[in-house]
DNA sequence: AATTAAATATACAGGTCTGTATATTATTTA
DNA sequence: TAAATAATATACAGACCTGTATATTTAATT
């Protein structure tokens, strides 16, 4: 991976969240990045191609970072589905936390033909079964309504932090997650 | 209240939730709504100024809805604590339901010190403040945290929908809900 | 040193956007 | 019927947007 390429993809995330994807032009990707159109247009075929590898560059660093935390963690599924919420909300507290990508991305391309939006959707349920799959393996009976649950109040909670930072609603969400939890484990 | 402001609105509403707010442009609003510009610029000093009455207007709607169903389903804190889930079932689920608008202008408008993303942020702010009164009516205890809990799933359950119509998210919500709100009661 | 590749600088075509200016047509009120 | 109000039709200025074309400069390789 070239370096350029790397630093606008990671000046691209960054606009995108703090000034939204629609208001960030590629010129002003480019002059924070320090290069120019004709770079980008060398890395990117279009402004959509980019936007479609942010999304999976952000899904994938949430997701492997997520995994190989939970991983490290415990090797019991019981105790790696409790932690769940502790991590996500190391993520979300972090002061580089920015925002989850495909939950912006779904809001401003709404139109579900959109290859945009058919991303973020799939990041969302490909979130939603990995959440379905520790529960699984917890010998959860109900996963599938429990990982729903878990990822509505994820969705909820990043969606409260954008729009108020350092709200600490993320300390009630993993409280409220505890609770569905327990309940559904016995 | 003029019959083609009110026109406007209500198609401004519709494209922004089913297109996005940036990618609608005000020639789509007067083409859609069979009128022109210059009518729209008479009761509308700027796009932003619309946009903050769609906002509005959206959030009258939904209050004032579900502050009616509400009143006049019981009179006890407790029961109407506890049927707040099924009205939002019914409004979320209604066929013409096309998302809450707060949720996506905060979304499209992350800065927070633009009007717009104020006006989202005390939206929100708002709800949650409502569900809070109904917590304390209700004689609980950390109504602050409950009615927090609530909201976020509320805010993911509308966010699932809009990603995917039809989902049946907030059919788990609502049981999530039942289970937090009787945690909290007892 | 000569050749190849990578990045830059600059300009621009074609499109869309907001907001306004000007003139005309309906509609209502006096 | 005359005057005042409301809405329309149309054009356009100025800004911004994506994507490309052309030429130049820097860096890497042989």
């Amino acid at each position: 991976m070239s370096l350029l390429k790397d630093k606008i993809l990671s000046v691209a995330t960054d606009l995108f969240q703090t000034r939204g994807i629609n208001s960030t032009g590629v010129d002003t990707i480019v002059a924070v990045a320090g290069t120019t159109k004709m770079t980008l247009y060398k890395y990117f075929n279009s402004k959509e191609d980019l936007i479609l590898e942010v999304l999976n560059k952000g899904h994938q660093d949430f997701q492997g970072w997520l995994n190989d935390k939970l991983s490290s963690s415990s090797k019991k599924p019981t105790e790696k589905l409790q932690k769940l919420f502790d991590f996500i909300e190391e993520w979300v507290t972090a002061p580089e936390f920015r925002g989850i990508v495909f939950i912006k991305a779904s809001a401003e391309f709404p139109n579900e033909e959109n290859p945009i939006h058919k991303l973020s959707s799939e990041q969302s349920r490909a979130f939603k079964q990995y959440i379905c799959e520790l529960a699984i393996q917890a010998g959860i009976k109900e996963a599938e309504a429990l990982s729903l649950q878990l990822s509505m109040l994820f969705e909820g909670a990043v969606q409260a932090e954008q729009m108020k930072r350092g709200s600490g609603a993320i300390k009630y969400a993993k409280k409220a997650a505890k609770i569905l939890i327990d309940g559904a484990l016995k």
